[in-house]
DNA sequence: ACCTTAAACTAAACCGGTTTAGTTTAAGGT
DNA sequence: ACCTTAAACTAAACCGGTTTAGTTTAAGGT
């Protein structure tokens, strides 16, 4: 099929040791003469010679490649965050084979054994709730992986996660100062670690301002048909607390479709304070009085590959692990 | 380091090629009998065995690895499609390797020729403007490649693209049978196929229903900064042509830019005649009334992905190659 | 004429799988 | 006792690189 080392070593009479050395450009320091290392690069440049990495790599045990396992790479909130992988590992010369596991831990761990039998370096995984079995024997097997976005609190991982709870007590703090005492929580599955930790942050404000907490204003989302769902949500709230004068909302997605949803019922955005943890670029135009904190792809993307490029260099093990926590409190902008 | 079929042959006494049948699922056909299956497969079970599947690549020559190649995987857009090429290919047990070129073609070549070194078996690309030779290279070497998104009409690649003449056609004669006479085009870089093709459709409704084409109308938004570029344009444009009565948009960010143009600036959009090629979930909120053509990406992803492992199938390569175009006409809603 | 030495180059093993072209073993027939 | 045959298993080559532990060659010294 397509030319070999063995080939151009056939053909120009020399051995495939030598073609490897001037190829690797250390023909110099292993004494292979100019002569020989110009014949080499020249008829490697005319025939177009590509090497195979797949050899390469399974000589060294290093195939340059991370694997990412994210819930969907077809959100936008992952795809950016994979963007910002792409770029750090890059730099060091990686690139990312990337795998959806649809939220769904057997897919997720079939993923994570797939990508090792594939032979990546090392992981970047935004987890779903249940694979703390598999992230374990990654563990003890001495896997170089990091955790993102989300992470298991009982496990000794590297992960990088935003400060959950402190940006929480900030937003709703902020809401409080406004004057606001009827706050609702938008929030949605309660399992998930960072979304508690998001939801305590909410408590705990009320609680140092001694607002009393109310049922009525804590709304979970159910995260399976949720466009759908946070419409039921809302009716309900507005219904039952007509006198509702602010929002938290824990994600993103939650705040962009309660403000579709006043826009479609015509309700005044306006008369209510909102926050939220992570940006959309449409709040901007739409609820531009509304607390963002933004979380920040670029650094949790860059800590992520280094982190885990760190622990793929120095493979061996010392156990120490990095859990690096962004905070986002001093970015909030409205 | 970890296991491979060297040590379990060692350690149960078996040949390695014993151990390879029984692994590959083929022990019984090789003529391997019960026991000594049975004996392997509990071994590797309790040893969790993973095989290195970089050897079995580098002697099958298959990888089962599709390359990608977008402008960028953060763009709601292509992350959304890669999302379909990853569950298409996922069918045929193939995994995606995705890379960006940010629309750089020397990113974009050196991205082909990495990709191919490390052994993809096919290469799907939403390619710049500037690739053809490369593309003519992957041709002659009959490296099996679909191009999505854009295409190249000089060169006989496969590819999976929208009928954008037809589509842009149709949307903007909606606008006409609405009684707009006054229509902008905003548009983006003319470079681009696609958008020509786009641009030619306006002009081509225009014709058919005689109205003239009025250059002031015609707004071409630099790619680069466009969402400050935009308001430039639309400022400029109100002011040239107060009683302008319709706006197509050629891509789905200028329509989206454009309608948080006029939230801002309070400008009542209902007034206005409106028609876009793609969807964003907002529009149905913010421009009920706005003509899409909403592009199915999930048939756009499973075409491209099925055309290439047609070709990497049949390897043979009869030349033979498809361009697939997808009808919008028929899925305009608003 | 022979030895030493540096320069230039290479044979062969290795990475961990798969596959071809066998060989070994033991039962069954006469 | 010997042959045939099917069942069970395996040695070794291969994929295409890298690397170790050399070997070959020719010049330079005496």
């Amino acid at each position: 099929m397509s030319i070999t080392i063995k080939d151009i070593a056939k053909d120009l009479k020399v051995s495939k040791t030598t073609v490897s050395f001037v190829l690797s450009g250390i023909g110099s320091s292993k004494g292979i003469s100019a002569g020989t290392q110009k014949k080499i690069l020249e008829y490697v440049e005319e025939k177009g010679y590509q090497p195979n990495l797949l050899a390469k790599s399974l000589y060294t045990g290093i195939s340059n490649t991370i694997g990412v396992i994210v819930p969907s790479i077809g959100d936008i909130f992952y795809a950016e965050l994979v963007k910002e992988f792409e770029v750090e590992a890059k730099k060091s010369g990686y690139i990312l084979t990337i795998c959806s596991s649809e939220r769904d831990v057997l897919q997720e761990v079939k993923m994570i054994r797939m990508l090792r039998t594939k032979q990546v370096d090392g992981l970047i995984i935004a987890p779903t709730e249940y694979c703390g079995q598999e992230l374990k024997s990654l563990l003890k097997e001495n896997f170089p992986f990091v955790l993102v976005d989300r992470f298991y609190p009982d496990l000794k991982t590297n992960y990088v996660v935003v400060d959950d709870l402190e940006t929480s007590f900030v937003l709703v703090n902020k809401l409080i100062a406004q004057g606001k005492k009827k706050i609702a929580l938008i929030t949605t599955d309660t399992r998930i670690t960072t979304i508690s930790l998001r939801n305590k942050g909410y408590k705990d404000a009320l609680n140092e301002a001694k607002i009393p907490f109310d049922e009525n204003l804590f709304c979970e989302v159910k995260r399976t048909n949720y466009a759908n769902n946070i419409i039921e949500v809302l009716d309900n709230l507005l219904g039952k607390v007509p006198d509702i004068d602010g929002f938290y909302f824990t994600t993103h997605y939650l705040a962009l479709e309660t403000i579709l949803y006043f826009i479609k019922k015509n309700i005044n955005i306006s008369q209510y304070g909102l926050a939220c943890i992570h940006r959309n670029p449409i709040f901007e135009t739409l609820a531009p009085s509304m607390y963002v904190a933004r979380i920040p792809l670029d650094e949790m993307g860059r800590e992520a590959v280094n982190i885990l490029l760190n622990e793929m260099i120095n493979k061996t093990g010392t156990g120490d692990k990095i859990g690096y926590e962004i905070s986002l409190s001093n970015s909030i902008g409205s």
